[in-house]
DNA sequence: GCGTGGCGGGAAAGCGCTTTCCAGCGCTGC
DNA sequence: GCAGCGCTGGAAAGCGCTTTCCCGCCACGC
């Protein structure tokens, strides 16, 4: 076994031209090879089963085929989406993503774009999200610049990093534009199912949120915080079930905690929307199907991950891109009128 | 900007050592450095940020720090599940997973083994279902062949792939028991939501479910095929639907399909389980937490990525392994008595 | 005293490519 | 008729690292 890799060298060779000429033919160049010798090239390099060795391209060019892709949690749906985006994208352009996973460990951000320079990634894009964490964002700012220094590009979505590409959703809009939905369904009293008071993310719905009720002159919700998951979601439900809070509508900042908390709720028999309404946002695919389907501001997640990845791939100028996208509210089974 | 990269050979030069006892010393080798050598080397690698090239590595010593990973669609909770495993294990062991996604067109794998393969990747996991495509079977066949010829080493998860290590779940088995366990709830008549045809996968949880219609001695379902997704779920349902079929209980193959089945019902104001119980295969996290919760067999998805990578990345000997992961029957609030 | 080993350090030969530079050659233009 | 040009092919110099080999040094043992 192990039978050594065919070669450049060999193919040469074989179809006796020089080095040079093979390498030329096999991987296009500026330079034009005769038509006989081109076809012995690729003639030969067919029959042995030639496969250009990546690291020896990549160490010679000084570039590689690699875009890097970081997310808190491949199984959160809202990463996978925007994960099938930025492949997509990727693997059209002929390039290949290295998938880094941080268990929503900031400083693994830091330690993976290290690892990613290491490989000298031609790109990254950054769909974890930003955190107040000091310590952790200057290490990673660090990075970024040595990243960035060494001729590779980074995006991110949904935070706004200085010096780099950045999509962002419209969270504070989306926010605000779901409060005031929400309110002219007749809401009063309202709960936030806030996430982790260091995440960017999730404060700016909140703000919104709040703005929104401002603007409809509606007192400020009850806000309990919990971790960005499911289960974060259940609990921060049940720990407002047993505040004794009168809302009659929750927003959880997040599909996936809203998932968490109408569990919650179910299990404590509060019926969803009859007793409680409840939204989240980001509209993620699965809570499309579910009874009752959840009310939510919608955010193209895919198409988040396409330009996210657009932005890094297309050369770019010197400046920072910002591009924007909307979440558009869309009101589902969840809530009902109160 | 690109500022030029640190090289191991400017730290050499800076801390007055050879690219010898550079190398020695900030990539552990078997050789001894002296005490104050090796603090001046690293000390003066880390002022500097020196970040070693992965690519120059892995060409020097002719072996990356690559493991691939291929699967169909990285939204569906099964893959996504599955790569958080590979990711984990992969991650612990210092090594940088790249991801391929297939999109579901067959030819698509062995052309990301031929990437990987140029990346000289140590060790893949083909997380797609096989299908009977002969072409595209043989072609991949040969993909796997090359790549381990390489020295490379490739597991397959759900597919038992010649020469390959393999974790197997227990598909038939899996579906023969819920087919005893669904009986047992008193239904006789049955639908299958089965997968495209050509999907070893999708045949085999119909085969098992069969022998165990058999075994209680029920007549066979009815089958209606679709595409392994929520869609194609969707779909199928409808179909069976307007079959004017009389089965009380239906089986998709999937649980994505099951929720695609699910909202069909739904929409047809078919009640589940009411008039209809319905159960799927895999038991997908989301699904737990629907109204009303999926039945299905659990397969510990996480759990199998985990212990792919583990075969692909232990060394191993020589002989292929299986290793064998049972599905348990876990009966929900889909499936009623009849 | 000198030969033997063992050990830490450095020079240098690759690893498989890309790309610059040069040589040769057939043309064109004056 | 010849300088000059454009074009194709090849030799060879890297790219940044690892690793083999060799050398000098020291501690021993006889």
């Amino acid at each position: 076994m192990s039978a050594r890799q065919v070669t450049l060298a060999e193919v040469a060779k074989q179809a006796g031209v020089s080095l040079a000429t093979a390498s030329r033919v096999l991987n296009g160049s500026t330079r034009q090879v005769s038509g006989d010798l081109s076809d012995r090239v690729l003639r030969t390099a067919e029959e042995l089963g030639y496969v250009p060795n990546a690291s020896a391209q990549a160490l010679a060019r000084n570039s590689s085929s690699l875009v890097g892709l970081v997310v808190h949690d491949i199984t959160d749906p809202y990463f996978s989406c925007i994960a099938a985006g930025v492949t997509r994208v990727a693997e059209e352009a002929g390039l290949v993503v290295v998938l880094g996973t941080t268990g929503r460990r900031p400083e693994r951000e830091a330690e993976l774009l290290s690892t990613l320079r290491a490989h000298r990634a031609r790109a990254v894009v950054l769909a974890g999200s930003r955190t107040t964490d000091r310590a952790a964002q200057s290490r990673l700012a660090a990075e970024i610049d040595a990243f960035t220094e060494q001729g590779g590009r980074v995006a991110c979505v949904s935070q706004a990093k200085l010096g780099t590409d950045t999509v962002v959703p419209g969270n504070r809009a989306g926010g605000r534009a779901l409060a005031r939905a929400l309110t002219e369904l007749g809401h009063k009293k309202f709960a936030v199912l806030g996430g982790p008071s260091e995440l960017v993310v999730a404060r700016d719905r909140l703000a919104g949120f709040k703005a929104g009720l401002n603007d409809a002159g509606i007192a400020p919700p009850v806000v309990v915080n919990g971790a960005f998951t499911r289960d974060g979601g259940y609990e921060a439900a049940m720990e407002l079930l047993a505040s004794k809070s009168r809302a009659t509508c929750v927003f959880a900042v997040t599909d996936v905690m809203a998932m968490g908390a109408m569990a919650a709720l179910r299990e404590r028999g509060v019926r969803i929307p009859d007793d409680m309404s409840i939204a989240g946002f980001d509209d993620i695919p699965t809570l499309r199907d579910t009874v009752p389907a959840l009310s939510t501001v919608r955010l193209p997640l895919e198409e988040m991950g396409e330009i996210a990845a657009g932005l890094v791939l297309d050369g770019g100028g010197d400046e920072a891109r910002t591009v924007r996208v909307a979440g558009e509210v869309v009101l589902r089974a969840s809530t009902a009128h109160n």
